[in-house]
RNA sequence: GCCCGCGUAGCUCAGUGGAUAGAGCGUCUGCCUCCGGAGCAGAAGGUCGUAGGUUCGAAUCCUGUCGCGGGCACCA
């Protein structure tokens, strides 16, 4: 599992703790252990807690309490924390000084990264994530890989990466026959095509019922299949058009949902047609595929199936055809070769791990996927209904993408509508538009991204608790109180004020986001930036709660307070944008 | 049949081998002459599917078992 490492300076007390117990380790126990893992966690009975010591304890072959003893005797600590005290079999719970706190939170707020590590080498990240199919209906499903995948890359280029998206959109396959012979029959600007761009499932099922009313349609569709993959220029005319009118479908999903994907990105299965011969041929050459049952196979590694036969990944079809794994290793080979790829996340279902794991295999049995690049299948549980199976587009029309869009802005804009008659239409436009949105994907990006969830649309409609809403209300009120501090002329403080239960715990919090943003980039886990980010938003209520800031008559504490609560603002607008949630100035 | 994954509060979901397993929703009790109540403070609610094992320590690692989902040769 990778690791996030942390370089240079990091204001986050767990890195400065874990450099303190690692000289106290080598210090006490001699050098080999100045890699050893100090195991610094938060606490409920301090604020952090070293758990180190029943570990080592058990390698030296000492007594847990002893070495935590002699742990304290030798960690220097006396700047940042108080004395720390052991407890149980060998805890050592750490009490960090109100001072330090804020220090680091003065140092956090001169950072214009907020914390977030520089890299020691800015990697090529290639995501691909997204990848609809043309002429189909987009569903909660690409919901899902398109809204995790836009966070992933959001939060890599924060931390300071190359990213490379890539859409891998299904553009090519048998049922395109099909659908050029449908767009053929019903004109290619007539109104059945607009569908394409509209309501795209309503194109492919006519197409679909002709196809399977028989007559000589399906064999004409057959036919098309042919010629278009033999490059007739008709048919490849057709084609492009029919691609061009699902991408406007697309266009209008994307800036709907406000996912930084564009056609620059956009690099379908069609994209490596003219490589896939030679990826058969190099792996036929050098022995890794062979002919089976008229296909031509690879055998990686590690696969059996049936009766412990081994499992073939079907390179060329009987027929000559090429399916998903040689576009897919082709593509493989591309990132890699030409994309200068240090990494790759394939941002895709979970359905899809033996296919991923097979075709990873076969990259490197074939020397395209070097062990320095890492390709990791960033699996997407499936979105299930209320009996617990996967929910299929067929099954109703309350799940098309665009409907539950439109029906989370417009919930958003009857609430809005009611508590703010003040602000003007446009406006209120606006900002039913965030606050719809951002549920709706935050709803899919708080929850791990491989576990299956259950479809719930009051959830997605939700405007309370731990929701987008709930956050971008925290920065609504903090902005609310900028707007007034601006017109009664109080300026913040240069750095935070630090000082009661309340400030440092939000002080805490913020010194957090660092860490959990290089954690996020390393492991792909957007749901850890949601629960980071709506604990903070927790921490700063309850100091906005506790602490009155512009009523605060001393100004000095005023002007403290002031400068927490625009540092906490900074944040959490710079945590939504790595999800890819806007932040409305009011609400 | 084989392989992968999942069973945690009424519901939806978090949970890095660490102390008394958390959050939201729902339920119940308080809090608006308010820097914005889309909020805050608190309460009730759990044999972490189950049986073993490893470990000083297991929701977490291992094995068995039950239940559920998914995948497994020419769709992508």
């Amino acid at each position: 599992m990778r690791r996030a490492h942390y370089p240079g300076r990091m204001p986050a007390p767990e890195i400065v703790l874990t450099q303190r117990f690692q000289s106290a380790f080598a210090a006490a126990f001699g050098p080999e252990h100045a890699e050893a893992d100090p195991i610094i966690r938060p606490s409920q009975f301090a604020d952090f807690q070293c758990n180190a010591a029943m570990g080592l304890a058990k390698r030296l072959g000492r007594k847990p309490r002893d070495i935590a003893a002699d742990i304290l005797a030798h960690v220097e600590l006396s700047d940042i924390a108080e004395e720390p005290q052991i407890a149980g079999p060998g805890f050592l719970n750490i009490r960090l000084r109100t001072d330090w706190v804020a220090a680091q939170a003065a140092e956090l707020a001169a950072d214009p990264r907020l914390g977030a590590p520089v890299p020691e080498r800015a990697e090529t990240v290639v995501v691909d994530y997204s990848a609809p199919n043309v002429a189909k209906e987009m569903h909660v499903g690409h919901l899902r890989t398109t809204v995790v995948g836009d966070s992933i890359v959001r939060t890599l280029e924060k931390l300071g990466h190359a990213v490379v998206r890539q859409n891998h959109i299904g553009d090519w396959g048998t049922p395109f026959g099909m659908l050029i012979e449908h767009l053929l029959e019903v004109g290619e600007d007539g109104p059945e095509a607009e569908l394409l761009k509209t309501d795209p499932n309503a194109f492919y099922q006519a197409a679909r019922a002709k196809f399977d009313g028989g007559g000589d349609f399906a064999e004409r569709a057959r036919r098309r299949v042919a010629t278009l993959q033999s490059g007739d220029a008709e048919s490849l005319r057709i084609w492009t058009n029919l691609v061009d009118l699902s991408k406007q479908y697309f266009h209008r999903i994307y800036d709907m949902l406000d996912v930084t994907l564009t056609d620059e990105h956009l690099a379908g299965e069609s994209t490596y047609n003219d490589q896939l011969e030679s990826v058969c041929e190099d792996l036929e050459a050098d022995g890794i595929a062979r002919i089976s049952d008229g296909a031509l196979c690879v055998f990686p590694e590690g696969f059996t199936g049936r009766d412990e036969q081994p499992l073939p990944l079907i390179i060329r079809k009987s027929d000559g055809g090429y399916g998903y794994a040689t576009t897919d290793l082709a593509a493989i080979r591309h990132r890699v070769r030409d994309l200068g790829a240090d990494r790759i996340a394939y941002v895709v279902g979970t359905a899809q791990e033996l296919h991923f794991r097979m075709v990873f295999t076969t990259a490197s049995e074939a020397g395209w996927l070097p062990e320095s690049v890492e390709p990791t299948h960033v699996k997407i549980g499936s979105v299930l209904g209320e009996d617990g199976k996967i929910l299929r587009t067929r099954s109703g029309a309350s799940l098309r993408l665009m409907a539950l869009l439109e029906e989370a802005v417009a919930t958003a804009r009857t609430v809005i509508d009611e508590l703010r008659p003040d602000l003007p239409e446009a406006e209120r436009e606006q900002i039913a538009h965030d606050i719809g949105i951002g549920g709706v994907k935050y709803a899919d990006l708080s929850t791990a991204h491989d576990s299956d969830y259950t479809f719930d649309l009051d959830r997605m409609l939700a405007l309370t608790g731990n929701t987008a809403p709930y956050l971008q209300y925290a920065v609504a009120r903090i902005r609310s109180i900028g707007r007034r501090a601006a017109a009664e002329g109080v300026t913040a403080a240069e750095a935070p004020l630090v000082a009661n239960d309340a400030e440092r715990a939000l002080a805490l919090q913020l010194l957090e986001f660092g860490p959990t943003l290089a954690a996020v980039g390393a492991e792909y886990e957007p749901h850890r930036l949601c629960a980071y980010l709506f604990s903070l938003a927790q921490a700063f209520t309850a100091f906005y709660d506790a602490s009155p800031i512009l009523k605060e008559a001393d100004a000095e504490v005023r002007a403290g307070r002031l400068a927490l609560a625009e540092l906490t603002e900074r944040v959490l607008v710079e945590g939504l944008d790595a999800l890819g949630v806007n932040a409305p100035q009011q609400m």
